[in-house]
DNA sequence: GCAATATATAACCATCTGGAGATATAACTG
DNA sequence: CAGTTATATCTCCAGATGGTTATATATTGC
C-alpha cells in the first residue's frame, strides 16, 4: 500500500472519474472509455496506473476484462489524511474564536480599532 | 481548491514529510531542508508546489519566509475520499461474510467443495 | 481456421517533474 | 557600504507522464 502511487493515481481527473464509475460496480474497459474523449489505449494506460496503485483489480469475462474498485489504498490515504483532521478542525475553531472576538469588539466599540503591528 | 494539484502535491514523500513537520508549527525553509539530503533549491521547489496547491502559506520574518500548513485542501481531499468510505467498509463486511461462509462450509464438509463458476 | 470484438503493447512525441549547481535578490549585521 | 544569511530563480538534465496511431494478442462465434 504505497501512498506515493495512490496519491499520484488520484491526481488525475480521468482516473478519479473512472473510480467514481467503478464505485457503482464492475465495468469493462470499453464501457469505461465511452464517456471520455480519449482513445482506448489511453484508457488502458490509466487503468494500468490504477491497477499498479492497487486501486482496481481485473477479472476475465470472455473477451472483457472487467474492472473492480479496490478500496484498501483509499482507506490508507484516508488514514494518512486523518492525522491532519485536528488541524483543519482547529482552524475552524480559530475562525470561530476570531469571529467571536470581532463581535465583542464591535459591541464594545463601534469605531475601527487600530491593529497591533506585531 | 483543486484536487488535481492537491493529490499531485501529496504524491511526493518529501512533501508529505514537510507537511508532517509543519503540522507542529511554522518552520523556515532552511530548517525544513535540514532533515533531507536535498539542495536548498530542491526544497524551495517542493515548497512552491505545496504553496501552489494551497497546502502551505508563507509569511515574512526578517530574512526568513516561515511556512505554515493550510489544511483546507487536506479537508477537500478528505471530503473526496469520504465518498468511498462505504465501499471499504462494505468490503470488510463482504470479507466478514466470506469468512463466515468458509467457516460454515468447513464445518459442514471438510473436503474442498467446488466453487460455482460465476 | 477466419472474422469480429475487447484489450494490451509498441513506438513516438510534447510536456512535466525532481534533481543539480550557479547566481540573483532580500534582509540583517557590522 | 560590505559581508553574511535566507531564500528565490535560472539553466540544465534525466526520467516520468499522458496523449496519439498502429499493431499485437486473446477470446468468441461461425
Amino acid at each position: 500500500m504505497n501512498l506515493d502511487a495512490t496519491f499520484s493515481a488520484l491526481a488525475d481527473p480521468t482516473r478519479r472519474a473512472i473510480l467514481a464509475r467503478l464505485a457503482e460496480g464492475e465495468v469493462s474497459v470499453m464501457d469505461l472509455a465511452a464517456p471520455f474523449a480519449l482513445s482506448q489505449p489511453a484508457v488502458s494506460k490509466h487503468l494500468r496506473v490504477l491497477e499498479h496503485a492497487g486501486l482496481i483489480s481485473r477479472s476475465r469475462d470472455g473477451q472483457r476484462r472487467p474492472c473492480r474498485i479496490e478500496a484498501a489504498p483509499l482507506e490508507a490515504a484516508n488514514a494518512w489524511l486523518e492525522r491532519y483532521r485536528e488541524i483543519w478542525e482547529q482552524n475552524y475553531a480559530r475562525l470561530d474564536d476570531l469571529l467571536e472576538i470581532m463581535k465583542q469588539e464591535a459591541a464594545a466599540e463601534p469605531s475601527k480599532p487600530k491593529r497591533k503591528k506585531k
